[in-house]
Order: C-alpha cells, then sequence, then structure tokens
DNA sequence: AATGAATGAGTTTTCATTCAT
DNA sequence: TATGAATGAAAACTCATTCAT
C-alpha cells in the first residue's frame, strides 16, 4: 500500500516499471505534450505496463506526473551538471548552458515549462515544489549550479566584479532566461538572429562580471 | 450566429454579458486559477449569465478564454502605458515596471504565467497568439512597450550604450523576468530580500545600457 | 395565443411568413435534410423571419415541422393529381408517376422518406398523420389518387381485371415503391438498369391489371 | 482501445456487454422507440452496464447504433433463412415470409424502418450501408434472399416465368412491401382486410411467377 | 406582431480510478 | 504483483423555448 516516492539517488534503485513511466513522460514532454494532455493511459501504454501497474506504485496521476517531472529535471541537470565538471573556463560553462538551452528548446523541452510548472499557483505545482524542496533536489536547480560556477569562477579569479553573488547569480538567470525567451518566441516578435543574440549576451556577461578576456575562450 | 472576435477599442463596444465573462475570467485569473482548469459554467457563473449565452457569443471555451486573457493582457499593458506616459526618466519608468511585477504578483497574475500562455506549444497558445498577431494589439506586448522606452531614452541621451535596440529590449525582458521570477518562487529557492535584488537589477542595468548615474533617480 | 392550423385550401389564406417557413421546409427536403436535423434556426433563418416570430404561429417546432411536410405533400401531390389530369391512358399516367418518382429521386425528396413519416411510430408520426386524416388531404394521398386512376380506367375499359379496387391500389402502389426503391438505393444492392427496371414493371402491370396491349402507349 | 468491428460470425464472439447493448437497441426498437430518439444512456441503462463501458467499446454513439442495427437485421435475416429452408415449395416460402412481416408489425420492427434507414441520406444511413456492404452481410439482404428463392424454384419447375430473375426479385419486393404497408398504415387507409390482402397477393405472384397451381399449398 | 438575446435541460464524450482476477 | 475491463462524475456543447422590448 506505501506508494512510491519519486526520489532515488540514481536509477537503480527506481522499480523498473516507474523507470519505464518516468522515460514514457520524459519522451511526451520531448514530444511536444502538454503536462494537462498527460493520460494515464498514455503514459502506461508507451511505459508497455498496464494501466492499474501505475496504481500500484503511485497514489494518483498528479504523484505519477509530478514524480517523472522531478525525475526529468534531476536528469538535465545531472547533465548540466557533468558537462560543468568538463569545462574549465566560467564562459565555456556558459556557452554550454546556452548550446544545452538551444537544443532543448529546439526539442519542446522549454525552459519557461519548467518556469511555469513551478511557478502557476495549481495543486500540480504545489506538488512538484514540495517534491523539490526535499533536500536532494536543490543542488540540481539552476539556481545553485549557477552559484557554484560563480564561486568557483571567483576563486579561479575569471570573475572580478565585486557584487554580490546572489545579485551575479539573478543576472546569469536572467541573461539564460533571456536567451531561452528568443527561442521559445521563435523569431516571432524579436528582429535579432541567434548568432547576435548570443554575442551581445556573452558580451553583456563579460562586461557585468567583469571577466577579463584573456580569460574566456 | 456570426460570433464575438475579441478585438475592441474599448469596454463600451463589448456586449455586456462578453464583457461580465472577460471581468469573471480576470477574476479567476487574480485568485489563481489555472487556465486549464477554467470550466465554462465556473465562468457563466461567476459573469452571472446562463451556461448557453457564452456559445451565442463565442464557438468555444477556448474561444471564451483566449479572448479574455487577450482582454486581460491589452487591460494590463494599456495601464502600464498611461503609467509609463507619466513618468519622465527611464529609470523612474523601469521602477514602476518593478513595481507592478511585485503588485502583480502579489496576486497571481504572474508574468510568467503570460509567457507560459504565449510559449507553450499547445492548441490554446497558437490561438492567443493569433489573436495577438492582430496589428491592435503589437503595441501592447512588453517586447514592444520596452522598445519604446528604449527608442525614448536614446534620444534623450540617457541611454548612451551602442548596442542594438532589440538586444537591449531582450535584456530589459530577462531583467523583468528576473524580477518576476523572484516573487513566483516566494523566497523558496532564493536566498535574497527583495530590496537587495531590486537594487540589484537596477544597477545592472543602468550598468549595460551606460545610463550615466545623474540621471537616475 | 391560438396557434396556426396548417390546413389551408390555398397559398392566399396562409399568412406570409408561415408560407415562408413551409417554402423554407421544402427547400431544405430538397436538399437532403434529415426531418430530425431541421432546427428552428435553419428553419426561420431560411424563411428570412425571426426565431420568435416560428411561435407566434405554431406550438412547437414539431407542429412547424409536421405542417411543412403536410403542406409539402399537399403539393406534390396537387402537381401530380394535375398532372394525372392531363393524360390520357391508364399506362400515360403511371408512365409519368414513374417520371416524377425519378425526378423526385434525382432531388432528395423521396418517396421512402415519406412513407417513413408515414410510418415510423414515432411521435412526429403520429403528429402528421392526425393532420392528414383531416379529410381536406385524404384526396391528396397516393393510395386515393391511384384508386381513383383504377377506378376512371376500369370505367374506360382499359383495365379489365376484376381483382377488388383497393388490391389493385395496393398493388399499383408497391410497384411505384419498387421503381422507388431501385433509385434509392442508387444501384448500390440492385443488378439491373433503368430502362429495364422500368420495362419490367411496365409489363408486370399490364398483365396484373389486364390492360389490352393496344391501350398502352 | 481498438474498438469492436460489429461484425461476428456468431453470439459467442460477442463481448457480453457489447452483445447486451445489442440486445437493448433490439427492444428499444421492438418498443417503437425511433432510431434518433436512442440515447447512449437509454441503451446502456437497458443493458445493465455503465455509460463508460459503452465507449470502451465502440468509437461513438451512431457506431454502437449502427452496429446494433446491423446486427439486429443480422438476426431478423438469419431467422428467416433459417425458415427458408425449412420450406418446401416456394408458396410455402412466401407465405412464411408474410408471416414474418406480419409478425414484425405486429411488433414494431418495420420492414419500412430498415428501408428508411438504408435509403435515407444522412451520416447514419452510410454508416449502417457501409457496414452492410461488407461482404459477410450481403447474402442477409432481403434481394439476395429472394433471388436464391426465385433460382431454387426456377430449378425445381415451380416457376415457369421467363422474366429475369432480376426482375421477378423486385416484383416480390414489391409484394413483400405491398403486405407489409398495409400493416404499418395500421388499417388506417386502406379499406381491406388482412386475409383478402393476402389472397390478392398470393394469386398476383402465382399469376406473374407463372407458378402451377398444383404446387402452391 | 415580430424579434432575437438569454436560457438551462439534456446529450455526448472523456478519463482517473477501482477492483476482481 | 500486475492487469485492464468497468465505471460514473464531470465537462463541453446544442437547441427548443421564453419573454422583454
Amino acid at each position: 500500500m506505501a506508494k512510491v516516492n519519486c526520489i532515488f539517488e540514481n536509477d537503480r534503485e527506481i522499480p523498473p516499471k516507474v523507470l519505464a513511466m518516468y522515460r514514457a513522460v520524459m519522451e511526451l514532454i520531448n514530444e511536444g505534450v502538454e503536462i494537462a494532455d498527460m493520460k494515464v493511459f498514455t503514459i502506461t501504454d508507451r511505459a508497455g505496463i498496464g494501466k492499474g501497474t501505475a496504481y500500484e506504485y503511485f497514489e494518483s496521476k498528479d504523484e505519477i506526473v509530478a514524480c517523472a517531472v522531478v525525475y526529468c529535471m534531476q536528469r538535465i541537470f545531472q547533465h548540466i551538471n557533468e558537462e560543468l565538471e568538463k569545462k574549465e573556463t566560467f564562459m565555456d560553462q556558459f556557452d554550454m548552458l546556452m548550446d544545452e538551452a538551444e537544443k532543448a528548446e529546439a526539442q519542446k523541452v522549454s525552459f519557461f515549462r519548467f518556469i511555469h510548472i513551478l511557478t502557476d499557483g495549481s495543486e500540480f505545482c504545489k506538488l512538484v515544489r514540495s517534491k523539490l524542496n526535499s533536500e536532494h533536489f536543490e543542488e540540481y536547480l539552476p539556481l545553485n549550479f549557477m552559484k557554484k560556477m560563480i564561486v568557483r569562477a571567483k576563486e579561479t579569479g575569471e570573475i572580478t566584479s565585486q557584487a554580490s553573488e546572489d545579485y551575479l547569480v539573478c543576472f546569469l538567470m536572467a541573461q539564460m532566461m533571456n536567451y531561452t525567451l528568443f527561442f521559445a518566441m521563435d523569431g516571432e516578435m524579436i528582429d535579432v538572429d541567434a548568432a547576435t543574440m548570443r554575442e551581445n549576451i556573452r558580451a553583456s556577461i563579460m562586461n557585468e562580471l567583469k571577466i577579463g578576456k584573456t580569460l574566456s575562450k
């Protein structure tokens, strides 16, 4: 009777049928299916399991989707964290983030989608947030890994700005949203090309964070 | 038979029952009800009219809500445009925008809600966008009135940045989103107080747009 | 408050708005619209009058349509009666009936449609029947004018069969239905061409009614 | 997900809930309920199942009713085919058909009802026809088993008429409609009693098909 | 007399959830 | 444990009828 709590350290701990459901939801998100449009049958069918089985593991449809979304975010940010580790300079890291944002938008995994999920006032939003608030997930959140990026870059001396770390995090976040919005509007209301946009953002960041040109790629 | 097109210059042109519906939707939005959770009955009941009446004016539930959302955005941005006129300096204007964002978030009229409505790939999103694309509404869109702000400030010499206007618009937009996100997360994941946040954003903008300190408030 | 009784000797007695409704229904029938699919609005709109006006003249939608159907049948059979008068021999008369059936089917005014209306057990059926039972309409009914044809042809000596007139009427009726069914199935389940079909039916009638070949066309 | 195709060789292949629905529709038809007046709830309630269950098996209400009608026709004609097998002479067969028509009319399962369903131009009509056109059902159609009757009787020498089989089929069909119409009008417009009617029809058939008196019952 | 805006009862359809196997 | 058939509450939408003007 005790149902699944979606938090797992790694895939091996997740019951295979649950993992299949998570992956099904990720696929559906990648295909642009709206959260509100996900049906239990769509998920279990895609996962190759019976509809009733979903209720062996979860209390309700919302639990299924919320856990899957959290899993999805966890995977994405884990991936990003891993990529971050591989980059040596701050700007290489930020470039990578912009690459990922571009890729994500090309698929339908928009950043705004997740922001929306995390900020609308719905019951589902509260559910996802409450799951994320469990300490295990905090480190994966954009704000947190951006903070890590900045702390490290300050230590290495790449960033010489004296502004508070929290401020710099917000600034980076804003620029990420900026870039993402650009793609989300798919050119409809903004009259700049992607390369220019990107160059502007890079320049702005280097200016704001006072990053010496010699250190950037 | 010919159904309502939601575009109206002012409230007096809108049939009273339609106006009642629009206002009902605005109320519901203010109360934090999700777009997806709005039922025809909820709207008409709140509007004090019969369920069937809604279909006298609109083709479908989606048309009702999409038109109401457009109306809602129109009112909000009309209000902002009016307030903008009253401000003399660029930073006064931007401060006002932040004030409005703060107020809006205090209600549930989050900016992200509208961004989400305009950027998720759903049919409803396409519907709202197509309505907004009618020329009458373009001037009301954030990107457009931010552009106006920048153009004016460049003319007055407040802004001395040489970056393209489109880029600067995006930058402003990003900072607005930044500030909004801060409230949308209601302190849950960001460890800064509102005043600091605001000061940081102001500093960042003045730096990026190269606004002379002497000109700001 | 006293509503219209649909029985009228001629069009001049019918209030113009009612006549407009009757004609609208006839048009709709000609266009193949099913009785069950006729909406009050469709009718009044086509008639060029207001929806409420319909209820000034009739108690209910069913009354409107039933009266219109009766009017429609009246017109059709009046026309046929007039044509019958012009023909000299029995077989000329019957040929004319087959011509009319063919024309009617080419439009969508199928005979079976009326037979169905008169024979399904629905409330609407009872309503139409009760209207037809008013003496004014009896003479217009197929069974009745077929009887007239037979009586006349017996008097002129064209028909020499000794079978009861009622039986012969039924026989004619059956052959008419036969021919009509042929068209109603538009070739789908019957493997004969129209000309053969017609020739067979003519032969069968002449045989059954014992009509001397010399008398037929 | 894959919905029912209404074609089944025998009842045992039909899922029990579907069978219950079919039987419910048959009952309703027997009670004189019009096709257009059948509601999903009426059917499922009568069938003793939940409303949602209907949609587990069928795509839409029209599919439910169309399949049930086809099932109904199949049962009726199967029964008639079986009865036909038991009869030795052609006229015994035709008498049986008239008996069945009489019984069917006494219930409300009028022949005309089915003819109407098969000949009005409605979408429902097209649906039923398309189902009937699947080869499995052709043999059950009246025109086809009348043809079989005639072919057999020609072989046995009962029928000596040289007219084409298709013509004779049409003639029989017409006489069946004749007899059916007689009952459908329940005496309202025809002034003959059933026995006389029947005798006339028998005589007419024996005359037309040139059936030797000695061979008939 | 004529209108058509307003209505709400009645219908179809969807889909999360249950539960017998 | 896993299943999927069965369910019915809930939602969108239709349209005959009313009634204030």
